[in-house]
DNA sequence: GTATCTAAAATTGCACGCAATTTGGTATAC
DNA sequence: GTATACCAAATTGCGTGCAATTTTAGATAC
């Protein structure tokens, strides 16, 4: 039953081991607390992904990230099993290991996270539609706002792509966030950040599309504004295969990435 | 909950210690294959929530769970970890810790997983509707014919609910996979098994219910055999929220599970 | 030069120890 | 009887050792 040895009891005994490399030997003083050291991990990664300073299809080794995060391989571990599973990091067989890369970026993985993200999106857009007058009324100024935001950013000279970028997202997010419940909320936080990816490639390329996805968030500003859930919901859908096939466009004709 | 169940003959420190006579003679042989550990763990795990052999709202004690399977604890957080990002297991905070526990059948989780699932094999039908006339009417036959027999599993008698519910399973699946891409298929291939967790909970209070099912899943038929993406779409959409009203009857009159 | 075998390095999968923290129970004060 | 202080058990987070396996480098034969 109970262990061979108290914990609390034994104190110190002085078994002169190898020094842990991170920590400054004196007192094991936890410089990061608790809990803290995985999900600060999964973070850095997720972003280094996003943000394409880790490129696509590049190896990620579990004992080099732990050196370049000065953590153990623990907390390595399971932020790249989570990243795995979310999908911005692929595991390939390697005999009977798996080896972890980051996730490539593709014409036929971009149009499935797009296609996903449209039915997940437009889901929950069609919730938010059926929302009470007010709120919905409340959401759809707030969306018509962003949206004009956007608008400003993506037409002044030189167009303003990151503040477009973050409006866009922040335009879909509010959306989302009215209609959806915890899981669809959760499912969308990390296939978006996925289409983010893309986006980021190759946004410069698109820049002159933004006039068409205006106009399709005006359509989804006016669904929601009406309450008709069915439009709501088929904007939402138009609005993601429109950028869908914007965006294939410009990697098929760019190149994909990390794919080799 | 011995620790030691003498399995794995690891962790002697190098020092002079009691001397691991039994092992010192032959070597270790890993009685189950090298990551065979892991994914067992988390499929007998999901396995015992899917069934209900793990009760909603349970709690999952990583040691006990770990002396039950005989494993040591590290694939046992794996499985943990990853089923609780697919939402199997919910992970309550008590304080700085994670505790976690079967995620609880409520009427607002269902009608989220249904959701989610109807969004996204509505989007894979539509996919399926715009293969080749060949291979679609092949899967449009395959569908019709999952479908009768599963029409005849319920309405004989009494009904054979094991074997309808295997039907419902690969009719649907059937569709999916023709359509999707792996992403969509690895998501739908999670969220399926968690609307399995409410059908297999209430199934038997919804078989009068099999006969309206029974003309959706026609309609899911026509359309694909028609190669009508929109059709195919809505009926799936209609199809989902058809089960999710059904059920969500019955979750309400039942009770909800594990949610206290 | 190419192919094949072998030894060493690298990498992953798993077990386990230890500390930090929470939880539960018991004694004590009021 | 209830509230509080406190100690022991339980539980999780993280670091690390070790073995299995893969990958790489080097040597040798052809």
């Amino acid at each position: 039953m109970t262990p061979s040895t108290t914990k609390h009891a034994a104190g110190e005994r002085g078994t002169a081991r190898t020094p842990p490399r991170h920590a400054a030997s004196r007192r094991v003083i936890r410089l990061v607390p608790r809990q803290e050291v995985t999900s600060t991990a999964y973070q850095r990664l997720r972003d280094l992904i996003v943000a394409g300073r880790l490129a696509a299809g590049a190896p990620l080794i579990e004992t080099e990230l732990s050196a370049r995060l000065e953590v153990s391989r623990t907390p390595v571990r399971a932020a790249l099993q989570r990243l795995q599973q979310e999908g911005f990091v692929t595991a390939s067989r390697a005999g009977t290991m798996l080896r972890a890369a980051v996730a490539p970026l593709t014409a036929a993985d971009m149009r499935e996270v797009f296609l996903m993200v449209g039915a997940l999106e437009s889901a929950a857009a069609r919730m938010a539609a059926g929302l009470e007058p007010a709120a919905r009324e409340a959401l759809a100024a707030e969306m018509a706002k962003l949206a004009d935001e956007l608008h400003a950013a993506s037409s002044s000279r030189p167009p303003d792509i990151l503040r477009a970028h973050e409006l866009h997202v922040r335009f879909h997010r509010v959306c989302t966030a009215a209609g959806a419940g915890p899981r669809l909320l959760a499912e969308l936080d990390v296939l978006q950040p996925q289409a983010e990816r893309y986006e980021r490639v190759y946004a410069s390329a698109v820049v002159h599309a933004f006039d068409e996805a205006s106009r399709e968030h005006a359509a989804i500003v006016e669904a929601l504004c009406a309450g008709d859930g069915d439009a709501a919901e088929r904007a939402v859908q138009r609005n993601w295969r429109g950028s869908a096939e914007r965006y294939r466009q410009v990697v098929t004709i760019l190149g994909e990435r990390g794919n080799w």
